[in-house]
DNA sequence: TCTCAATGGAACACGAGTGTTCTAAAATCG
DNA sequence: CGATTTTAGAACACTCGTGTTCCATTGAGA
């Protein structure tokens, strides 16, 4: 009891991050999975879920705010500001390529992106922003190719060469495809 | 009764429509509706779904087996063995753009072409495969770019675009887009 | 107008998922 | 080892979507 809500460390840390870890396994895979299918994933009883996670809005909340962590410290290890345009988008693609659960969920249950904490654009999403209009500026980047579109055809390229790591493609070919057309996209001329 | 089950025309097969786009609608915007949701959106009570539906089950399929048609119908309309590839791509792009309800369902509703019916290759996706390996042929497409790959970003091109224009883009401008980056990947050089 | 198919709405039973409480067992830590 | 926390599991009530039945009403076509 020495210890506040704030840092939740050693066993109910871990129990938390287990139930996280098995409910975006499970719901990756299934988008109504039930509860129950959570806890046997997890490997523990219902009853545990409810003690971490009243009600299942709050584990749907929790795994929204686990995605954008994920998705901030990837983008923060791309370095958005350091080196070509072009350099850096490959070095973001290859972040968040690495995060195929969160990509994989987004994608399966899009009612986590109607959540109020995907609403509004998120500090990542202007640092993208500016970065693209930097290599607009620079010339890197074909300006018939719109910030938005970009954007959005980021997400798609990932989500894309994921779907192929499904159905059995090597994980660096899928990612190289998705380098390169990305790379093409974005050439001028 | 003088129509076998066959040939379902007038009063009957316009409510079967009208539940059929109802459905197709209101799923789009919420996986989870209910059938009652459908029902109200289709202004037919929940007894009328039942009786042309028996299950939910049953709709799901009907709406599957829609899908189905209405790209058969698009890929048809493409004339794929009819130009250069990288023109019938392009045409065929279009074609498939003007179902945005299809796409925007397909993407919401994974348990859609997890269905049997998606499961094995439809002639439409052999043609498809067919046209790339002559555009390889020809050297009029990339041969970094495999069948699978460009199989795969042809559809999330088309999602993505409709991601824009759901997003207040305008319909031609998101298209364009779509049709500009799918010229550039497939690009040799 | 008459007939019959088609519909809407109420009522019902049923199953499944959810959230809660309680108790005994197990794991952790001092 | 003993004390405390954490857990699993059973039992329960509750909600909600589903599928069915029945009946009165509507509407289309002969």
């Amino acid at each position: 009891m020495s210890e506040g809500v704030v840092t939740e460390t050693g066993v109910r840390a871990r129990t938390r991050r287990a139930i996280l870890d098995a409910a975006i396994e499970t719901l990756t895979k299934q988008p109504s999975a039930t509860l129950a299918d959570i806890a046997a994933a997890a490997n523990v009883g219902r009853t545990t879920v409810h003690r971490y996670f009243a009600e299942r809005s709050d584990l749907i909340e929790a795994i929204s705010h686990d995605a954008l962590d994920k998705i901030s410290q990837s983008t923060q290890r791309a370095r958005l500001d350091d080196g070509p345009v072009p350099a850096v988008l490959a070095r973001l693609c290859q972040e968040y390529f690495e995060h195929a659960d969160i990509f994989q969920l987004l994608f399966t249950m899009p009612d986590l992106v109607t959540r109020p904490e995907w609403a509004e654009e998120s500090d990542d999403d202007r640092r993208l922003m500016r970065l693209i209009e930097r290599g607009h500026a620079e010339g890197s980047i074909d300006p018939a190719m719109t910030k938005e579109w970009l954007l959005q055809l980021l997400w798609s390229l990932l989500y894309t060469a994921w779907e192929l790591v499904r159905d059995k493609t090597p994980k660096h070919e899928a990612l190289t495809l998705c380098l390169r057309s990305l790379e093409k996209v974005i050439a001028v001329g």
